[in-house]
RNA sequence: GUGGCUGUAGCUCAGUGGUAGAGCGCCGGACUGUGGCUCCGGCUGUCGCGGGUUCGAUCCCCGUCAGUCACCCCA
């Protein structure tokens, strides 16, 4: 019996790296260019973080935590990363080193979830936290910025969704008008929605069964039960992002499975058959309270998490395009040695190079030299040997020029800088 | 976690109760030192896994695993 890897997990193969690559840099850079600083937490906690964190009743710490038993200790892989990072601020005490913390991360998180297009058991994620600013300027500022960087990505037809949960209080009144709402209609409602009405009644609200949206239809709103506080710090992230010219919609109906969530609250959508029913490309909100509630100061905060997988599922594909290496053919046994004198010389002038060796016509090294991907080749014989020279191939231009052996290194240097013909990338 | 569908070559898939095929890809040749086109030839499969029915199972039945769709959940 062959070994698998485990159910939901992937390996990520050569041939997709690339994009995986290309992602995480505009992540990475994105975030610098805001002034967030990474963070890299253990990708294993104690598992009274995530219950104290997240929330004892969600899905996720109730079903979905990889959970490991070693002597005393309970410790799971983080099913997010919020918690790590907010614990990680406490422990170092930062508040105490700088007012604002900005801060990001971009690693694997684990929930043991029926896997799905979207939706494995390992996953990537990169987000933010910012502590130290109540906002609202700053969740109008997050919020732009991940439209933007999304729409750069090339993203269409994105959805971003905004709603305010208000404080803890303003929560468990809405709870319970939604309860007395929902109640005298229980009978209209899902089996599952009757379950949740008692334990988790907000979770209703963005049911996709059509019974429940019909029940849910004429539900009070939790903006109209806002204090007038909260109401002030929601316009105030509205107006931020009107001004901004950030296109959003305010959806009374969206609600996180994190009971950490306070205030602003928002998610980016797409649609397209590429990513399947896992349609929200991030989520997050402010989690004002969370930081206190670990043992730290009263420091609010926000931050967002992305899933790399789902954003690349409705990224379009790109042909991967012809790299700038160089691939040696050497023709005759003498050329053998003198290839591996080549490819040397090449990496050491920081031009990325392969030998071939395992011989064979120079029909074939062609045809592997085009395999790699490469956009040089250097074709060197018998013939070159004599002369003292190598014949340098443009496999994009299909040209070639017989160059001095000396000569080498300064000629591929000039091919590469020279702009690919167009239609390259068809490699 | 619940229900449905699927599982045959590296990929996309066809197929039959008598142990398998196509296209693409890959390798070679036409072209003895010139690649993407064309033509010709060739290799590759525990027919997901385990059990049952049968003289015989890739095909029928059961189980299981994996993927996928919807729910659920969420990024």
């Amino acid at each position: 019996m062959t070994l698998r890897a485990v159910k939901g997990m992937n390996d990520i193969l050569p041939d997709e790296i690339g994009r995986w690559h290309a992602l995480e840099t505009v992540l990475r850079r994105t975030f610098e260019l805001a002034g967030y600083r990474e963070i890299r937490t253990p990708v294993l906690e104690p598992t009274e973080l995530f219950v104290r964190s997240i929330g004892e009743a969600t899905e996720i710490v109730e079903k979905q935590m990889f959970i490991l038993k070693r002597e005393e200790e309970s410790l799971a892989l983080r099913p997010e990363g919020t918690a790590g990072v907010a614990r990680a601020y406490v422990a170092s005490a930062l508040h105490n080193r700088e007012p604002v913390s900005r801060l990001y991360y971009l690693g694997p998180m684990f929930r043991a979830e029926r896997p799905q297009r979207g939706r494995y058991r390992q996953f990537w994620q990169a987000g933010v936290e910012i502590y130290g600013d109540p906002g609202p300027g700053c969740d109008a500022e997050l919020i732009d910025m991940l439209v933007r960087m999304l729409t750069g990505l090339g993203l269409q037809n994105l959805r971003v969704l905004v709603n305010s949960l208000g404080g803890a209080d303003t929560r468990a009144r809405y709870r319970d008008a939604l309860a007395a709402y929902l109640r005298p209609k229980a009978a209209e409602l899902s089996e599952h929605a009757r379950r949740r009405l008692e334990d988790n009644p907000l979770r209703i609200l963005d049911s996709k069964n059509p019974q429940d949206q019909a029940a849910v239809a004429g539900a009070p709103s939790i903006l109209e039960l806002l204090t007038p506080e909260d109401r002030a710090h929601f316009d105030g992230v509205t107006r931020g992002l009107t001004a901004l010219g950030t296109p959003f919609e305010v959806s009374p109906g969206l609600v996180r499975g994190l009971d950490y969530y306070t205030r602003t609250l928002f998610e980016i959508q797409t649609s397209g058959a590429e990513i399947g029913s896992q349609n929200a490309l991030l989520g997050g909100g402010r989690y004002d309270a969370m930081v206190k509630e670990l043992g730290g100061p009263d420091v609010p905060a926000i931050g967002f998490a992305l899933g790399l997988e789902r954003v690349l599922l409705a990224l379009p594909a790109v042909a991967p395009a012809r790299e700038a290496r160089c691939f040696v053919a050497p023709l005759g046994e003498r050329a053998q040695v003198e290839a591996l004198l080549v490819v040397r010389e090449l990496r050491e002038a920081g031009i990325p190079a392969e030998a071939d060796t395992r011989g064979g016509s120079l029909k074939s090294l062609l045809r592997r030299a085009d395999g790699t991907g490469s956009r040089l080749c250097v074709v060197l014989g018998d013939d070159e040997i004599e002369r003292g020279a190598v014949t340098l191939k443009d496999l994009v231009a299909r040209a070639q020029v017989e160059v001095p052996r000396a000569e080498l290194v300064l000629r591929a240097r000039e091919a590469l800088a020279s702009a690919p013909p167009a239609g390259s990338s068809d490699a």
